[in-house]
DNA sequence: TGGTTTTTGTTATAATTAAAACCAGAATAA
DNA sequence: TTATTCTGGTTTTAATTATAACAAAAACCA
């Protein structure tokens, strides 16, 4: 009788910095590293940290710590990093196209199979390894091809229209740039990349050291 | 006697959705909001947003809602919208280039006033309106104009040496779009904008719909 | 070998955050 | 005017998450 257990958000948040930060360390040639180290590192508490891992079974030694790479392809796995992620880009005004030039450089896991965009000036432009074709093909692809993930970079105006097309054809999980709040179904997943939102938190702490006065 | 109150950092993560939201509603030329209408949009529960307003005075009117306008300037000048805020970037590469040439058209209340490279062949570029200088007149700089924020979208081996030079300097808030974690003194804020973060979380949601299961 | 140190996994406690319930103004309509 | 309906602010309760404490392995050392 499989049974399923619910992992906590802030452990999957934490998972990437965790495996960021492994693979930089074995790089180093460093083989073993304790979750006091690691959370020097992660810039988290080491007791948070054996709590995340804890969850997915026993992955370190007592008295020793965790191996560097068998903890880091844990991860990978737990993350679903075993095998590539096809995406498709949104968009492919200078944003997009620059975060698809970034990806074919630096992408690990997850590559770039398709890029649409509405305006027919850019159809059949190369852009990170792949040429813009009509926003109307991008349908029958993603299904095709059975695409979940999608990267979105169009204008405000457009992204809420594009959002629920890119539903309707399957994609589960959208990483948008545009600024706006997209209003998706319970079982998509949608990441806000709109940097402007981390710039007014920090605009917020720079402002008022996270505090907020008043009285006499 | 002034007294000081700390506001929980979730609600200062949302201010910025709220506020993105409001623009959005004014320019419909909507003045009235509930925060049940509201919480639909942003996604929020409508109890959490008026909490979320509530640590800041009475900011809507029973019987009505919040007016739109008064409410978006409000939580603007909350978070400290109400000046402009200078930064620079560092890193003249592809995507370096692609923020700050968005950020040209789209950003508002941030504006981009210096960017800095190690590599001689930029220097002089036109990059978001400004040119490329050496990274070594970056200090000068920021001393003298007193800036706060810095975008930092060099390669990882780079980040952490760039990321101690901007805080000797005086840097108080970074955005990295360098895909380590950067070590900083206490007083400084880093917010990672590197996307494979949030990809990688994104595939484990899609790979386990967010539960682990084993046994029997 | 036995005791000491290290470090994990686990449990217990505390802090934070979200959700629900409820009260008090404000508008509306009979 | 008075009852009714709204809706924001406040308080209470519940859920989540972080921190601290500690017991169980593993390595190390005399």
């Amino acid at each position: 009788m499989p049974f399923r257990i619910k992992i906590p958000r802030s452990t999957i948040d934490r998972l990437p910095l965790y495996y960021r930060c492994l693979n930089l360390i074995e790089e180093h040639g460093i083989e073993e590293i304790s979750s006091q180290v690691l959370g020097v590192r992660v810039g988290v508490d080491p007791s948070v940290i054996r709590k995340d891992l804890a969850w997915f079974g026993e992955l370190g030694k007592r008295g020793v710590g965790y191996n560097v790479t068998y903890l880091k392809e844990a991860i990978g796995r737990i993350l679903g990093l075993d095998k590539e992620w096809p995406f498709i880009l949104v968009g492919a005004g200078k944003l997009g196209m620059a975060l698809a030039e970034h990806n074919r450089k630096y992408g690990r896991h997850f590559h770039l199979v398709g890029v649409f965009d509405r305006d027919p000036e850019k159809f059949g432009l190369m852009v990170g390894g792949q040429q813009v074709s009509p926003m109307e093909e991008m349908p029958a692809f993603v299904k095709e091809k059975d695409i979940k993930i999608a990267m979105l970079a169009v204008p405000a105006e457009e992204a809420q229209k594009v959002a629920h097309e890119l539903v309707k054809c399957g994609i589960k999980g959208i990483l948008s740039y545009a600024p706006i709040t997209l209003s998706v179904p319970e079982d998509v997943l949608v990441y806000n990349a709109d940097y402007n939102l981390d710039l007014q938190r920090l605009a917020y702490y720079l402002s008022n050291d996270g505090n907020i006065s008043w009285g006499e």
